[in-house]
DNA sequence: CATGAATGAGCTTTCATTCAT
DNA sequence: TATGAATGAAAGCTCATTCAT
């Protein structure tokens, strides 16, 4: 029972070390130009090994993606409580955004998130999905409730603002070559822009004539 | 020389060919996914004559590129004069971005400007790059004016805000496939989505204490 | 000793399982298309067990070969002593080969016998093609009875219509996909193709002008 | 146009180049053994140069296949006329069988017409049906014929009797490896053990009753 | 100038077999 | 005895690029 266990464990580590060398180099070249080899060379296994952990290339790219989500979920859910007002969720919302982009940088340091066109629709597709759907939700809620309590502008659309806020924020984190290179020209660091980001997003929902904010 | 002159001239006109037909191919297909031999069916031509013109598939890539850019710099060299003030010259900017998307869709509605693994540093990468550093210049440029002028808030960072403006632009353009989802479960278009962009980023920048605008 | 004797027979058991699992799944889909893994499964044993059974596939179908080729001659034994004459032990062996076919159908319902490249020569070999070889000697020698006891046109040669009939009773029963084909088309089922075949043969060999027959 | 009639040529003799190559090396070692490499190494040509004259495999074999019929289907018509009866054009069928055997070996020394299992349906497959069709035509005719001008038995069935022989004559020449074995065995060539089958199968349908025979 | 033919390097995937436990 | 893990070799196929004509 031990030793099944262990064995368990021991292979949930080996597809997690795969997943890892995947998504790094995923993240550096893209998926159409990363080969299972050039995966087999990161993780010091042979082609064929790979096939006994993921039943295909696609396969280790679905789970990736699932991955990504649902650490970010949990960031979310995590803080999420300690907020007080819609305002504050937001917050919360951008800066769990923030600090997955920090600990988990190849998420958004790629065009990951971009085209790979599946011929079939994988079973995998649809959790990915669901989570995605749902993380959604919470974003556009927490700027219902800030209408509501005053903390946020009441003329913004808070589906459009959250389409607004989550692509920004994956964008600034997922920079363009072009970004890039300004950025490097004009000497700033990627987290300086993205707080100015997140400063300049903040500014632009918040209610400024919020009479409690004011007293 | 005459004869020369029109031969030139004729194969300039097949260039354009080749790069209008990569284009189409690359904005729905993606760079990698489109092979030499479904551009050489696209022009009619053979795979081998496509070499004349350019000298392999990434000359193609950055051709379409650099073309790209100058078109954008011409779109907002036109309109810019009319623009009195710094915000102005910003919102012509902008609208610039929208037009431009617009009428050449491909250029943004691909990851086209992503990731594309060159093993050399092409001669092209130069060019490109200083039309793309002239045409930030002019942005930032705006926004100082705007400071001066007082349409635009004093607090802001010239430079920062210039990559803010414009990462968000090109990339509430060119969506992830995920915010797409998004879009469509809540039934917006995308272009509603990026007028409303368009007004958020203005509305985070400009003056409101400003007194000329006050008046 | 006894323990011994236990162990050898639960090995002969596992040995039949896998050769029951491998016969099956050689005859449905033939040599090549069936994989170890297909066998493991079917036998619901780990792919690398069967190894201990089997040095490697290919003994695992000579291992089936040799079976079939037993079975067959036990049938032809059994029902043998029962003919009494050169032509009635004929039809004997004919009518053996058609049991054999519809109780093990497998064995000759695919392209069993059929070109299996093997590189090296395997010492099981030698004992399938022993039993082969004394099969085909009964043959010849109810030929040879039937021609002496007048049962059997005496101008026939007896090995050539040996083999003639060997070989067109093993093609009848493993036909050909255009064979297939055409019975399809004029509505024929297999059984009926059979035992018109079975009586043409008897029809080409027996003795018309027989004495005895005749009286 | 006279050199676009030499390119054709070219091309086809190239075609025609891969299928003899491939030919060979089906009849030697059946389909599945066969790999595109082994065609490239046979024809000199690189892997991927056999793609340029067909899509895939499953052509290459097609293609063969049909050339096959249309020999055969060739040589039965050249011959066919200068029968006067139906035995007769039974008799150069069989021949006509014969020869294309002798010219053509290696469409019968295989088991080539066996089961190739493909997964879509190829448009050649129809056109290879409808020659195969066409061939088996001809065969039922020829016995009806003969049953109506009193040179075949009455007694037989044209359609079943047709398969019966085309049966055993590609059997008869498409030997399995247990039947070659005892060949050997005997010292007997095929050539022979063929030239006694065709005897054998004229017996036993020719009609020894028929009046314009013994006159 | 234009092209058809050819190719080498690369891709994803399968599979018989070995080996440490 | 039994197995899960691992792998090398090979398969079918694609594609950017070169070259003789």
């Amino acid at each position: 029972m031990t030793i099944t266990a262990r064995k368990e464990r021991e292979k949930e580590m080996r597809k997690k070390d795969i997943l890892g060398a995947a998504e790094k180099l995923f993240f550096k070249k893209g998926y159409e130009n990363v080969s299972m080899a050039d995966i087999a060379k990161e993780t010091e296994l042979a082609r064929s090994t790979l096939y006994l952990y993921f039943k295909n290339k696609e396969e280790i790219y679905l789970a990736i993606a699932i991955r990504g989500s649902k650490i970010l979920q949990k960031m979310v859910t995590k803080k999420y409580p300690k907020a007080k007002n819609g305002l504050e969720k937001i917050r919360v919302l951008i800066l769990a955004f923030y600090q997955f982009y920090k600990e988990y940088p190849g998420y958004y340091l790629s065009r990951f998130y971009y085209n790979i066109p599946f011929d079939e629709d994988f079973p995998e597709m649809e959790e990915l999905n669901k989570i995605r759907v749902e993380s959604f939700k919470t974003v556009t809620n927490a700027f219902n409730e800030g209408i509501k309590d005053g903390t946020i502008r009441p003329d913004i659309d808070p589906v459009k603002t959250s389409l607004y806020i989550t692509s920004s924020m994956q964008n600034m984190i997922n920079l363009t070559p072009t970004i890039e290179m300004h950025m490097k020209d004009n000497d700033l660091t990627h987290e300086e822009l993205i707080d100015y980001t997140v400063e300049m997003m903040i500014h632009s929902i918040q209610n400024n004539n919020n009479s409690s904010t004011l007293k």
